[in-house]
This record gives structure tokens, sequence and C-alpha cells, in this order.
DNA sequence: TACTATCCGTTTGGTAGCAAACGAAATCTG
DNA sequence: CAGATTTCGTTTGCTACCAAACGGATAGTA
């Protein structure tokens, strides 16, 4: 365990140990997750009020629009899975992406309980301006990192999501 | 860049790359940065579903009864900031842990714009027995890393969170 | 004191998000 | 082919979450 006065750690983390110092607690894994969730607020709102506002997207439609971009006309289940968002919600955010005009939906003659989802024109443009722009904002997010050290994060990341999505 | 094929990635990953390999993009920080995003889904969700629903309590709900037991009384502000929740939000999620008995509001005599808020007996009971085991799924989520790729793990964030959450 | 500006927590209006229930369509079984 | 089962996407009911507007309270200024 380090040093409760560290300086290389967050002003919440050192007083946290401050408090609990004395307790029994894995703290080493307290960190990394908080850290995570943590992260994962920070990176979202920065994205989201930086840079999707403009367009009134959120951090799902943007996702989404992204799938669509890279996967082409999808299922819905398909894309709730890859956009990492259940059904019901995956079926309210392309209802508002169809009400800006940025996704259509098609049902399928062969199986009329599937529709798939595609870009529309002015999806596929606006994902192809935004996209460049946020890639750059995730550039400056992860900037303070060498190359080596985002592969070595990401690598880390994933071994946390096979971890945590098991059961 | 990596190969293609490395079986290292997960396969949203590989599909990624071969929609996309011939553009010019930062593949490093967006793969860094949408695993951050993807780990802590996946962490919120184990928690969610596996511990917190016992109690109908949310992330959010959970965070502040544990920024409360470690923190102690403390003003909504104050809270909301770290609860890294904004304060409309917040007092959302007060208000449902005080239907549920866990914390109880206090109005400041000397500044009577301002309101404090404070563990129950039953609320403090209920964080005292939820967090072991909760630490205990901290443990398994980041269980595959030694510790000190944990510990690794949780600079690396930090440094993210401090560069995301400029201006 | 009055008048302004600022500071706080809450409210409002909206999207996001989930689990579970639902209805329509397809598939399996006998 | 009829009845049961499974498989889809949607709907429902709820909490979470944010930004911005709001209203009461305090502090600053003259």
């Amino acid at each position: 365990m380090q040093n409760r006065a560290d300086p290389r750690l967050l002003d919440a983390e050192r007083l946290i140990q401050e408090r609990l110092g004395d307790r029994r607690l894995d703290f080493d894994s307290m960190l990394a997750v908080s850290n995570i969730y943590r992260a994962a607020t920070a990176v979202r709102r920065r994205a989201e009020r930086g840079l999707l506002a403009e367009l009134g997207l959120s951090w799902g439609g943007f996702t989404t629009l992204w799938v669509l971009w890279v996967w082409g006309e999808m299922q819905t289940g398909e894309l709730a899975e890859e956009c990492d968002l259940s059904k019901g919600t995956l079926t309210g955010v392309v209802k508002t992406l169809e009400k800006r005009g940025f996704v259509q939906r098609r049902r399928v003659d062969s199986d009329r309980r599937r529709v798939t989802v595609s870009l529309t024109d002015s999806g596929r443009e606006t994902i192809e301006r935004l996209f460049p722009r946020f890639n750059l904002y995730e550039g400056e997010m992860v900037g303070g990192l060498s190359t080596a050290e985002k592969q070595r994060l990401a690598e880390l990341l994933r071994r946390v999501i096979v971890a945590a999505s098991e059961q």
C-alpha cells in the first residue's frame, strides 16, 4: 500500500486513506475501480459539453452514429449490444436520432419482428464531420500518456472489462 | 499500431480496425478512451445488479452513502462535488435516500441557505455492512491484475482524470 | 439603509438508462 | 397444421443525470 501522504494521489484519495487507514480493505482495487468510474465520467462530460452539445447529441447518440458509420445498417439488437446499451434504451436513443434526421428505421421483410437502423445522408455527413474532432478530444484527454502507456491502459482495461462482464 | 488480427483485442476493436484501417486517426487514444468508458459501464452494472439491487440502491446512492460515511456530515454543495454529481442530481439522490431512511437533512442556522446531509443510524449500519462486500466485488473485477498493475492502472487513470477535467 | 450582486439548494424540462412486461411474429413439437 | 414456446422490438414505470432557471438568503456597496 502506498504512503498516506503520497503526493501522487488525488486529494479525495488521500482523505479516504486518512479516514479509513486502519480498516482492513483492498485499497488498490478500490482506487483502481473508482478511478475507472471517475475517468469515464470526466471523459464523457468533456466530450458532451465541449463538442456534442453543439449538435444536441448525447454520448449514447454519438456512439450510435459512430457504430452505424463503422458497421453500416444493423438490426436493433446487434446495435444495442455494440453500443453497450439495453435494447429498451436503444429504442429511445434511435427515436431521438430519427427525430433529428440522422438515422432511419426499416422493417425487415423476411422477418417482420426485426427492424434495421441505418444512417441518413445527413447522419453520415454529421458523423464524418464530427468524428475527427471527437478523436482530437480523445487525444487531448489521454495526451499526457505516451503511446506505450495508452496501449498499456487499454490493455489493462480490457482485462477489467472481461472480468466485470462475467456472469 | 497493432496488427489487425491481434488476438489480444476485443472483437469490436478488431472490427473497427478492419473498417477504418486506412483512415487517419489516433487509434491508441480511441481505444484507451473507449475502454475507459466500457470498463466503467461494466463495473457499474455488475455492482448494481449483483449487490446494490438488493437494497434498492443505485450507484449514485451508494456513492453518496459512502462519502457521508467517510467524511461525516457535509453541506450539499461539497457532497455533490465529492460524489461527482451536479447539485441538481444530488438533490434527487438525497431525496431518494431520505425516503429509504438512510440520510437526514438539516438546515444550517448560521446561514439559512445551506443544508447539511448526514447518515442516519440505519444508513450507517447499511454502509458498514455493505461496503466490505462492495470492496470484494471491486477486488473481483480487477482480480486479474497484480497489485502493481492495479496501482499502475489507477495512476494512468489519475492522469486522464486531470487532463479531462481541465476547463 | 436600500440597492445590487452573489451564493445556495431546489425545481424544471429534457434525455438517458434499466428491468420487466408486452404484443406480434416466427419457430418448434407433436 | 394447431398449440406452445421462443424471439424480436417496443412500451412502461422508475431512477438518474444534466443545464438552466428560480427564489430565498447573504454579502457588498454606497
